[in-house]
DNA sequence: AGGTATTGGTTGAATTTGTAACTAACAAGG
DNA sequence: CCTTGTTAGTTACAAATTCAACCAATACCT
């Protein structure tokens, strides 16, 4: 039936690199949105918060590349549930200090080992060795852009 | 700064594969945009056709795991543009089989050499055994949906 | 045969995302 | 100061995606 068994598009990388982020990112929304009705963007500032701490939305936005309008929402939704404040800087009034209320930093904690968990199930089976290897791959291919 | 350096966001997959799979996919759908005005459903349904040859909706729709009516629209799309016919079924009145025409067959096969070609390039520099692992690894990811 | 469930596919409304234009604040050059 | 340019962030509108309801054809069950 197949035309042209020289191309396989379940191994074409763009393809292949979707359906997998598409297969673990579905899978591990469930988590974060039964328990809290987050959004993905919304998780994603979640944990640059909880990880980085204090920051503005631009340089959230420099290291996911995500587009700012996306953020700007995620902020925003994160702000009215009272998961993060904002705080005007002083110096530069354009800018805006975001940061975790105590809310917010349960929420990330809570997540915290669920993401490590799930990380790790997803790896299991796979060699250290191998695992290092795929997540150097994966970086070398999203510093690409 | 870093309040949590033990979980590295950057290394957290369904995150790393998200951002490996926005980065290619972005920058291979300037691509085909730029010569066919497609979008990326568009383009799945193409190419599904093009390599497996005749098929209906339901099976594109198996094989990619996409909702059907992202597919549905894509097919009429494509219809339009004149790149598929559709044929419906003599035994089961429900059931519509889709074919390339020569128009679709002929964008086929000039996008096929841009992604064999996209392909290579993002893997450049990697190793077979590297990149056979990758796959492989990737695979298995998609799989665990 | 007749009722009910299931399947292939489409459509419409509600969400979500992307694009572009916008406001407000600062910076630099004259 | 005053124009011009840039930056942080928001908003309005268009495009795309999701969700639910839907139609028509078939399958199943009694």
């Amino acid at each position: 039936m197949a035309e042209n068994p020289d191309f396989d598009l379940q191994d074409f990388l763009p393809y292949l690199l979707n359906q997998a982020a598409e297969a673990s990112s579905l899978e591990f929304q469930q988590l974060y949105k039964d328990r809290y009705g987050m959004l993905r963007t919304e998780w994603r500032v979640l944990f640059h918060l909880g990880i980085y701490g204090r920051m503005t939305a631009r340089e959230i936005c420099d290291r996911t590349a995500m587009h700012k309008t996306k953020i700007s929402r995620a902020v925003q939704k994160l702000a009215d549930r009272r998961f993060l404040t904002r705080d005007r800087s002083a110096e530069d009034r354009r800018v805006e200090y975001l940061e975790l209320t105590a809310a917010g930093r349960a929420a990330y904690a809570d997540l915290l080992g669920v993401a490590a968990a799930y990380d790790a199930r997803l790896m299991a089976g796979v060699t250290p060795e191998e695992d290092a290897l795929l997540r150097r791959l994966l970086r070398r291919l999203a510093a690409m852009r």
